[in-house]
DNA sequence: GCCGTTTTGTTCTCGCGTTCACAAACTCAT
DNA sequence: ATGAGTTTGTGAACGCGAGAACAAAACGGC
């Protein structure tokens, strides 16, 4: 047992919450931007996409943010999810790999708003070195560990050809970095101690396709059996 | 009680399974590409990331296309898997919004090596209109309807700014689209007859970020409860 | 100050997904 | 043919998350 104080956040939140936490805060920074002040765990449900009994008890994972009988202030939380989240800080970040890809990363203005700053740009291809994109200048892959020394980086970027990933991965870890977001189709090999997230652009289409198969061979199906069998 | 046929596959595959085998088949396709001919559920889900349990039970709604004793023939396995997906179907695709990221996807090559066509860019700006990206010309979003009916598109990919993408969803609805794939950060209201889904570049970023996050907190907590009560 | 209304925070139940563990089935050597 | 060794496919147990339902708390009118 441990004795809670009044500013401890420590209490385990769910996986599955933690990963809705940053739609809530996009769903609020909408509804703030259009004037709203107060909302039910009901108008912020239907503006993130939820169920509102899902969301209550997500949010009262962080603590007791609402009134009862009148709902949410939504700049004060707005304001404890960002903390809890860690977006009131600054996050330096890394970003290996400028292709399409990387260039497309770089330019995100959703990153820098969300508190993520990305303090340098790598590529292991010598042309590309001191091009200038979105206002950063594209560096030798070599830098890395000088770079997350001096800016005390603790998240790394890949948008590097699958080829490369695990390379890169490997060069990250011993440079410090304990977080990585990994755009490469391929299952990365890292430590424990080392957070890696994986985000696959084609999975979700080809997930899409799938149902579209299905849906199109039901139809198919349907027909065939009522052909064969009239009930 | 529905009669089933040797073809039958119409079994009901768990979405979670479904979200998995786009993994496995890339795992497939590295191991076929190294000349792996047979491989074991634990090298294969190695591969993937996975357990080898949950691997197999995987593949065992698809049906029974291992070996005993052996393993899974890698090209045959992952041709079922394929043809169980779509994937060895080609898909017409249209992406809307060619900023970064629209040119990012436009010029992505895991789309068309998974059987997806982009076979038209659009814009509402009329300054791209006639540029040519990854060999195709961007057009006007006003040619969507045209386009689809013309390719028999189901598919179309959003990349436009989160203030325009739900007048496109709608768009791409009456045009006859039934499935959508989402980049822009926001969620979208569509009819139930249409499946979205949604890719938050940053989303995964904050998950990291909050992890990092944890992890101080949880030290500096750490410290303080060891100075306080040193037991 | 009291009561009805509204909305939160939480308890409870159910179902899905993960994992373990093992029987069935195949290969190979003898 | 038989037995030893592998590896698949699946039945059963378990744990987590989703959703319904309700009690607790705040507001507003009188």
């Amino acid at each position: 047992m441990t004795a809670r104080t009044s500013t401890d956040t420590a209490r385990e939140i769910p996986e599955a919450t933690v990963a809705r936490l940053p739609v809530y805060l996009r769903a609020l920074t909408t509804l703030s931007e259009s004037g709203t002040a107060v909302c039910s765990s009901e108008d912020l449900a239907a503006a993130a996409g939820v169920n509102s009994a899902k969301l209550r008890k997500d949010l009262s994972y962080l603590g007791s943010y609402g009134t009862r009988g009148v709902g949410y202030d939504v700049d004060y939380l707005r304001y404890q999810i960002a903390r809890e989240m860690g977006a009131t800080r600054d996050w330096p970040v890394v970003i290996v790999g400028i292709g399409n890809l990387g260039h497309a990363l770089a330019n995100y203005s959703g990153f820098r708003s969300r508190g993520f700053r990305v303090v340098a740009l790598l590529d292991a291809d010598g042309q590309r070195h001191g091009e200038v994109v979105a206002g950063v200048v594209v560096r030798p892959f070599d830098d890395l560990a000088a770079i997350v020394h001096e800016h005390g980086v603790a998240i790394g970027v890949i948008a590097t050809p699958a080829a490369s990933a695990q390379d890169v991965a490997d060069r990250m870890v011993e440079s410090g970095i304990t977080s990585i977001l990994n755009f490469a189709p391929t299952v990365l090999n890292v430590g424990d101690h080392v957070a890696v997230s994986k985000v696959d652009l084609s999975k979700e289409l080809q997930v899409l396709a799938y149902h579209e198969q299905r849906k199109a061979t039901a139809e198919e199906a349907a027909k065939a059996s009522a052909a064969q069998e009239p009930a």
